[in-house]
DNA sequence: TTTGTAAATGCAATCGATTTGCATTAAACA
DNA sequence: TGTTTAATGCAAATCGATTGCATTTACAAA
Protein backbone atom coordinates (compact mmCIF):
# COMPACT_ATOMS: atom_id res chain seq x y z
CA UNK A 1 0.00 0.00 0.00
CA UNK A 2 0.94 3.88 -0.71
CA UNK A 3 2.00 5.56 2.50
CA UNK A 4 0.65 8.94 2.67
CA UNK A 5 2.75 12.39 3.69
CA UNK A 6 1.90 15.27 5.50
CA UNK A 7 3.82 18.20 3.51
CA UNK A 8 3.36 22.14 3.97
CA UNK A 9 1.43 22.40 0.75
CA UNK A 10 -1.08 19.75 1.93
CA UNK A 11 -1.28 20.97 5.03
CA UNK A 12 -2.21 24.64 3.82
CA UNK A 13 -4.44 23.33 1.08
CA UNK A 14 -6.60 21.80 4.15
CA UNK A 15 -6.85 24.60 6.36
CA UNK A 16 -7.29 26.69 3.93
CA UNK A 17 -10.47 24.78 2.81
CA UNK A 18 -11.60 23.28 6.12
CA UNK A 19 -11.12 27.32 7.34
CA UNK A 20 -13.61 28.65 4.59
CA UNK A 21 -17.01 29.21 5.07
CA UNK A 22 -17.85 28.43 1.08
CA UNK A 23 -16.31 25.82 -1.22
CA UNK A 24 -13.35 26.45 -3.10
CA UNK A 25 -12.00 26.78 -6.52
CA UNK A 26 -8.72 25.32 -7.43
CA UNK A 27 -7.75 28.69 -8.60
CA UNK A 28 -9.11 30.97 -5.17
CA UNK A 29 -6.70 27.91 -3.71
CA UNK A 30 -4.41 29.27 -5.48
CA UNK A 31 -4.57 33.04 -4.94
CA UNK A 32 -4.97 32.37 -0.88
CA UNK A 33 -1.59 30.23 -1.06
CA UNK A 34 0.10 33.17 -2.75
CA UNK A 35 3.07 31.31 -4.65
CA UNK A 36 3.53 28.60 -1.85
CA UNK A 37 3.37 26.03 -4.16
CA UNK A 38 3.02 25.61 -8.16
CA UNK A 39 0.26 25.25 -9.59
CA UNK A 40 -0.36 21.92 -10.53
CA UNK A 41 1.23 20.67 -7.43
CA UNK A 42 -2.13 22.34 -6.33
CA UNK A 43 -3.86 20.03 -8.66
CA UNK A 44 -2.31 16.97 -7.42
CA UNK A 45 -2.89 17.86 -3.40
CA UNK A 46 -6.95 18.51 -4.60
CA UNK A 47 -6.95 15.29 -5.83
CA UNK A 48 -4.96 13.01 -3.12
CA UNK A 49 -6.88 15.35 -0.30
CA UNK A 50 -10.52 14.06 -2.36
CA UNK A 51 -9.28 10.23 -2.43
CA UNK A 52 -7.90 10.10 0.86
CA UNK A 53 -11.64 11.53 2.49
CA UNK A 54 -10.68 15.14 3.84
CA UNK A 55 -12.05 17.05 1.24
CA UNK A 56 -14.95 16.46 -1.30
CA UNK A 57 -15.48 17.98 -4.47
CA UNK A 58 -18.72 19.93 -5.57
CA UNK A 59 -19.33 20.56 -9.40
CA UNK A 60 -21.32 23.44 -9.73
CA UNK A 61 -24.34 23.92 -12.01
CA UNK A 62 -22.36 25.58 -14.61
CA UNK A 63 -19.58 22.74 -14.57
CA UNK A 64 -17.30 24.65 -12.44
CA UNK A 65 -15.51 22.76 -9.97
CA UNK A 66 -14.86 23.47 -6.07
CA UNK A 67 -13.93 21.59 -3.23
CA UNK A 68 -14.98 21.95 0.48
CA UNK A 69 -14.54 20.14 3.57
CA UNK A 70 -15.64 16.98 5.11
CA UNK A 71 -17.44 18.22 8.30
CA UNK A 72 -19.97 15.44 9.40
CA UNK A 73 -19.00 12.47 6.92
CA UNK A 74 -17.13 11.04 9.56
CA UNK A 75 -17.58 6.99 8.85
CA UNK A 76 -20.40 7.07 5.92
CA UNK A 77 -18.69 9.70 3.98
CA UNK A 78 -21.44 9.84 1.95
CA UNK A 79 -22.43 13.79 0.61
CA UNK A 80 -26.11 13.74 -0.24
CA UNK A 81 -26.19 17.05 1.39
CA UNK A 82 -27.22 20.10 -0.88
CA UNK A 83 -24.77 22.87 -2.28
CA UNK A 84 -26.11 25.95 -2.72
CA UNK A 85 -24.80 28.33 -5.89
CA UNK A 86 -24.85 32.15 -5.74
CA UNK A 87 -25.16 32.93 -9.10
CA UNK A 88 -24.27 36.75 -8.17
CA UNK A 89 -20.93 35.97 -5.67
CA UNK A 90 -20.46 32.66 -6.97
CA UNK A 91 -20.10 31.30 -3.81
CA UNK A 92 -20.93 27.73 -3.33
CA UNK A 93 -22.23 26.53 0.37
CA UNK A 94 -22.51 23.29 2.05
CA UNK A 95 -25.73 23.12 3.40
CA UNK A 96 -25.26 20.05 5.69
CA UNK A 97 -28.46 19.74 7.17
CA UNK A 98 -30.72 19.63 3.67
CA UNK A 99 -30.79 16.02 2.37
CA UNK A 100 -33.60 15.99 -0.59
CA UNK A 101 -36.08 13.07 -0.63
CA UNK A 102 -36.19 11.19 -3.58
CA UNK A 103 -36.96 7.36 -4.75
CA UNK A 104 -35.86 6.13 -7.52
CA UNK A 105 -37.84 3.75 -10.13
CA UNK A 106 -36.87 0.77 -11.56
CA UNK A 107 -33.56 -1.05 -10.67
CA UNK A 108 -30.87 1.77 -10.67
CA UNK A 109 -28.01 1.46 -7.94
CA UNK A 110 -27.42 4.84 -6.59
CA UNK A 111 -23.40 5.20 -5.27
CA UNK A 112 -23.55 9.04 -5.13
CA UNK A 113 -25.47 11.81 -5.50
CA UNK A 114 -24.43 15.42 -6.21
CA UNK A 115 -27.74 17.89 -5.40
CA UNK A 116 -27.05 21.88 -6.17
CA UNK A 117 -29.56 24.49 -5.92
CA UNK A 118 -28.18 28.05 -8.13
CA UNK A 119 -30.09 31.20 -7.26
CA UNK A 120 -29.19 34.56 -4.50
CA UNK A 121 -27.61 33.42 -1.34
CA UNK A 122 -28.63 35.38 1.95
CA UNK A 123 -25.80 37.70 1.23
CA UNK A 124 -26.83 38.79 -2.17
CA UNK A 125 -30.88 38.56 -2.46
CA UNK B 1 -35.52 41.88 -31.09
CA UNK B 2 -32.97 39.29 -32.54
CA UNK B 3 -34.70 37.31 -34.78
CA UNK B 4 -34.49 33.57 -35.21
CA UNK B 5 -33.34 31.15 -38.20
CA UNK B 6 -34.02 27.99 -38.38
CA UNK B 7 -31.04 26.06 -40.67
CA UNK B 8 -30.80 22.70 -41.45
CA UNK B 9 -27.83 22.06 -38.84
CA UNK B 10 -29.89 23.07 -36.10
CA UNK B 11 -32.95 21.31 -37.09
CA UNK B 12 -30.50 18.11 -37.56
CA UNK B 13 -29.50 18.48 -33.62
CA UNK B 14 -32.86 19.09 -32.23
CA UNK B 15 -34.04 16.05 -34.13
CA UNK B 16 -31.38 14.23 -32.67
CA UNK B 17 -31.33 15.46 -29.11
CA UNK B 18 -35.48 15.11 -29.16
CA UNK B 19 -35.04 11.54 -30.37
CA UNK B 20 -32.87 10.27 -27.83
CA UNK B 21 -33.40 8.41 -24.58
CA UNK B 22 -30.27 9.87 -23.29
CA UNK B 23 -28.74 13.29 -23.19
CA UNK B 24 -26.41 13.69 -25.46
CA UNK B 25 -23.16 15.09 -25.32
CA UNK B 26 -21.05 17.87 -27.92
CA UNK B 27 -18.77 14.69 -29.11
CA UNK B 28 -21.47 12.41 -29.67
CA UNK B 29 -23.59 14.92 -31.48
CA UNK B 30 -20.73 15.63 -33.72
CA UNK B 31 -20.50 11.80 -34.62
CA UNK B 32 -24.25 11.54 -35.11
CA UNK B 33 -24.15 14.34 -37.52
CA UNK B 34 -20.97 12.94 -38.95
CA UNK B 35 -19.80 16.02 -41.09
CA UNK B 36 -22.85 17.75 -41.53
CA UNK B 37 -21.59 20.70 -39.76
CA UNK B 38 -18.33 21.49 -38.02
CA UNK B 39 -18.08 21.51 -34.61
CA UNK B 40 -17.69 24.80 -33.85
CA UNK B 41 -21.02 25.33 -34.88
CA UNK B 42 -22.81 22.72 -32.88
CA UNK B 43 -21.88 24.16 -29.63
CA UNK B 44 -23.04 27.51 -31.28
CA UNK B 45 -26.44 25.52 -32.03
CA UNK B 46 -26.38 23.97 -28.99
CA UNK B 47 -25.98 27.28 -26.93
CA UNK B 48 -28.85 28.81 -28.89
CA UNK B 49 -31.44 25.71 -28.51
CA UNK B 50 -30.48 26.31 -25.00
CA UNK B 51 -31.42 29.86 -24.98
CA UNK B 52 -34.16 29.36 -26.54
CA UNK B 53 -35.56 27.21 -24.45
CA UNK B 54 -35.77 23.78 -27.01
CA UNK B 55 -33.49 21.72 -24.96
CA UNK B 56 -31.88 21.65 -21.84
CA UNK B 57 -28.02 21.34 -20.21
CA UNK B 58 -26.85 18.72 -18.10
CA UNK B 59 -23.81 19.44 -15.81
CA UNK B 60 -22.75 15.70 -14.93
CA UNK B 61 -21.12 14.77 -11.51
CA UNK B 62 -17.89 14.19 -13.25
CA UNK B 63 -18.04 17.99 -15.05
CA UNK B 64 -19.01 16.49 -18.58
CA UNK B 65 -21.69 18.60 -20.14
CA UNK B 66 -24.68 16.99 -22.08
CA UNK B 67 -27.98 17.83 -23.36
CA UNK B 68 -31.43 16.59 -23.18
CA UNK B 69 -34.97 17.65 -25.07
CA UNK B 70 -37.28 19.71 -22.50
CA UNK B 71 -40.22 17.41 -22.91
CA UNK B 72 -42.52 18.33 -20.22
CA UNK B 73 -41.08 21.86 -19.65
CA UNK B 74 -43.91 23.60 -21.71
CA UNK B 75 -44.55 26.64 -19.63
CA UNK B 76 -43.04 26.72 -16.13
CA UNK B 77 -39.52 25.65 -17.86
CA UNK B 78 -38.22 24.27 -14.49
CA UNK B 79 -35.42 21.78 -15.10
CA UNK B 80 -36.40 20.34 -11.44
CA UNK B 81 -36.47 17.03 -12.52
CA UNK B 82 -33.61 14.36 -11.56
CA UNK B 83 -30.87 13.18 -13.66
CA UNK B 84 -29.47 9.93 -13.60
CA UNK B 85 -25.70 9.00 -14.24
CA UNK B 86 -24.67 5.97 -15.09
CA UNK B 87 -20.84 5.20 -14.23
CA UNK B 88 -20.34 2.30 -16.28
CA UNK B 89 -22.02 3.48 -19.70
CA UNK B 90 -21.97 7.08 -19.19
CA UNK B 91 -25.30 7.47 -20.19
CA UNK B 92 -27.31 10.41 -18.64
CA UNK B 93 -30.73 9.85 -18.39
CA UNK B 94 -33.55 12.61 -17.54
CA UNK B 95 -36.40 11.02 -14.54
CA UNK B 96 -38.91 13.70 -15.42
CA UNK B 97 -40.97 11.48 -12.74
CA UNK B 98 -38.89 12.12 -10.15
CA UNK B 99 -38.54 15.76 -8.72
CA UNK B 100 -36.76 15.44 -5.08
CA UNK B 101 -38.42 17.41 -1.48
CA UNK B 102 -36.32 19.25 0.34
CA UNK B 103 -36.86 22.93 2.08
CA UNK B 104 -33.98 25.55 2.20
CA UNK B 105 -32.91 27.21 5.77
CA UNK B 106 -33.05 31.22 5.78
CA UNK B 107 -33.50 33.70 2.70
CA UNK B 108 -31.91 31.33 -0.07
CA UNK B 109 -33.59 32.47 -3.15
CA UNK B 110 -33.92 30.08 -5.98
CA UNK B 111 -33.65 30.00 -9.53
CA UNK B 112 -32.65 26.47 -10.79
CA UNK B 113 -32.14 23.40 -9.71
CA UNK B 114 -29.27 20.68 -10.48
CA UNK B 115 -29.88 16.56 -9.13
CA UNK B 116 -27.44 14.56 -10.27
CA UNK B 117 -27.72 10.77 -8.74
CA UNK B 118 -24.76 8.15 -10.16
CA UNK B 119 -24.56 4.97 -10.21
CA UNK B 120 -25.22 1.97 -12.59
CA UNK B 121 -28.17 2.57 -14.81
CA UNK B 122 -30.92 -0.43 -15.37
CA UNK B 123 -29.32 -1.94 -18.07
CA UNK B 124 -25.67 -1.72 -16.33
CA UNK B 125 -26.46 -3.54 -12.95
C1' DT C 1 20.98 11.73 14.34
C1' DT C 2 21.87 10.00 9.84
C1' DT C 3 20.35 7.62 5.79
C1' DG C 4 17.58 5.24 2.12
C1' DT C 5 13.49 5.18 -0.47
C1' DA C 6 9.53 6.48 -2.43
C1' DA C 7 6.19 10.22 -2.23
C1' DA C 8 5.72 14.94 -3.46
C1' DT C 9 7.09 18.91 -6.11
C1' DG C 10 8.44 22.20 -9.98
C1' DC C 11 8.66 23.19 -14.58
C1' DA C 12 7.66 22.62 -19.31
C1' DA C 13 4.95 20.65 -22.49
C1' DT C 14 0.69 18.66 -23.79
C1' DC C 15 -4.22 17.85 -24.12
C1' DG C 16 -9.19 18.31 -24.62
C1' DA C 17 -13.05 21.20 -24.50
C1' DT C 18 -14.76 25.49 -25.57
C1' DT C 19 -14.41 30.24 -27.41
C1' DT C 20 -13.32 34.05 -30.58
C1' DG C 21 -12.34 36.72 -34.93
C1' DC C 22 -13.34 37.27 -39.43
C1' DA C 23 -14.62 36.42 -44.07
C1' DT C 24 -18.28 33.83 -46.45
C1' DT C 25 -22.85 31.67 -46.96
C1' DA C 26 -27.62 31.36 -46.75
C1' DA C 27 -32.33 32.02 -44.23
C1' DA C 28 -36.44 34.78 -44.46
C1' DC C 29 -38.72 39.10 -45.05
C1' DA C 30 -39.88 42.95 -48.16
C1' DT D 1 -35.65 38.36 -56.71
C1' DG D 2 -32.94 41.23 -53.85
C1' DT D 3 -31.47 42.80 -49.27
C1' DT D 4 -30.16 42.15 -44.44
C1' DT D 5 -28.13 39.98 -41.04
C1' DA D 6 -28.11 35.51 -38.69
C1' DA D 7 -25.52 31.40 -39.21
C1' DT D 8 -21.47 28.96 -40.72
C1' DG D 9 -16.55 27.41 -41.64
C1' DC D 10 -11.93 27.69 -40.70
C1' DA D 11 -7.97 29.00 -38.07
C1' DA D 12 -6.23 30.52 -33.97
C1' DA D 13 -6.58 31.48 -29.19
C1' DT D 14 -7.92 30.50 -24.55
C1' DC D 15 -8.78 27.93 -20.38
C1' DG D 16 -8.69 24.25 -17.10
C1' DA D 17 -6.53 20.23 -16.23
C1' DT D 18 -3.01 16.49 -17.05
C1' DT D 19 1.54 14.22 -17.93
C1' DG D 20 6.66 13.26 -18.11
C1' DC D 21 10.72 13.75 -15.94
C1' DA D 22 14.32 15.41 -13.06
C1' DT D 23 14.77 17.11 -8.32
C1' DT D 24 13.44 17.65 -3.62
C1' DT D 25 11.77 16.20 0.77
C1' DA D 26 9.01 13.50 4.32
C1' DC D 27 9.54 9.93 7.32
C1' DA D 28 10.62 5.21 8.79
C1' DA D 29 14.43 2.37 9.77
C1' DA D 30 19.21 1.97 11.04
Amino acid sequence: MKQVRNTVAKTAVLDLISQSEVALSHSEIQAALDGLCDRVTIYRILDRLTDEGGIHKVVNTDGGVKYASCTECTESHRHDHLHFSCENCKSVTCLSEVEPEFSLPKKYKVRSVNFTVSGLCPQCS
